[in-house]
DNA sequence: CTTATAATAAGAATGATTCTCATTATTACA
DNA sequence: TGTAATAATGAGAATCATTCTTATTATAAG
């Protein structure tokens, strides 16, 4: 539940790319730690205006591999722009919530008595279906205060 | 709880576009027609290869007005396509189980405990986030059985 | 230190979606 | 019913986020 610190998640990050051939390199490494930064799942511009050394098309391609490793989730959303963030094993389970008309999106958790409750309904649902499940996503679709006004 | 029928959808169909001052064209019948005979969310693709006497850029429009009408509501996934079917009170509340390999989408419910559960955990939620919301949704990513073979 | 292999980055290519605009259909009103 | 005014249509062009290509640079293994 705690969040990981930044040398483990070194650790974590070198291992789980090592498992899919991939190494952990310097920019690799600055995007983790510009994800670790934020709070909240941002966009590859985000991303290039906070460090301007780093180019658009590795940006692309490394946060693909870094997902593919495990690290990274991306959120696709009605916003033109896909958004970011670390895995839930390095930060923890928790949920998207999504202001339509300016894109943002903030995480939340949910009571652990609802969750627990939810997962197990889901698996349910999925032996139906003759599906394996790898995660569930549950976003709460708005408009936040600003937005508002 | 039931499926609302046809002559029923018309109605509410020409009602609530001419409540945004569009109206219930051939074409946007025609694409209702399409999402009703569906029991999943399908793409663009889908819908011209299922009537070719659609045109592309108007099935783009017009579902875009059928959307914004609350008829329609687009889904976007990790997939290329975007997918749509008929809104939720149309058809009913409801959840999609997403196949990752494969992009294809099914609907499935929850039981009536755990939505309502789910509800008013949510808004609690977000009046904490002090946004408004318009509604949630509740995807299960994976693997359908077909794509595991 | 070399050599082989992987990562980088600049820009080109891709492709789903949106836009443009001339044509066609529909509505409101005489 | 005609007729003007306005909206919808559809073919193709334009857009733009993302992916691909390729020459260069960095890294790892021996």
């Amino acid at each position: 539940m705690s969040t990981t610190s930044e040398t483990d998640i070194d650790q974590l990050a070198a291992s789980q790319l090592s498992a899919i051939n991939q190494r952990y390199t310097k920019n690799r490494r600055q995007l983790i730690e510009i994800l670790l930064e934020t709070s909240k799942p941002i966009t590859i511009n985000q991303i290039l205006e906070s460090d301007s050394n780093l180019a658009q098309s590795s940006v692309y391609r490394n946060l693909a591999v870094l997902e593919q490793a495990g690290l990274v989730v991306k959120i696709i959303t009605n916003d033109d722009h896909a958004h970011y963030e670390l895995a839930e094993h390095i930060l923890d389970h928790h949920h998207h919530i999504i202001c339509s008309p300016c894109g943002e999106i903030i995480d939340f958790h949910l009571s652990e008595k609802i969750e627990k409750a939810l997962e197990s309904s889901l698996k349910e649902i999925a032996d139906d279906f003759g599906f394996s499940i790898d995660r569930h996503r549950l976003d709460l679709l708005g408009t936040c205060g600003e937005c508002t006004q």
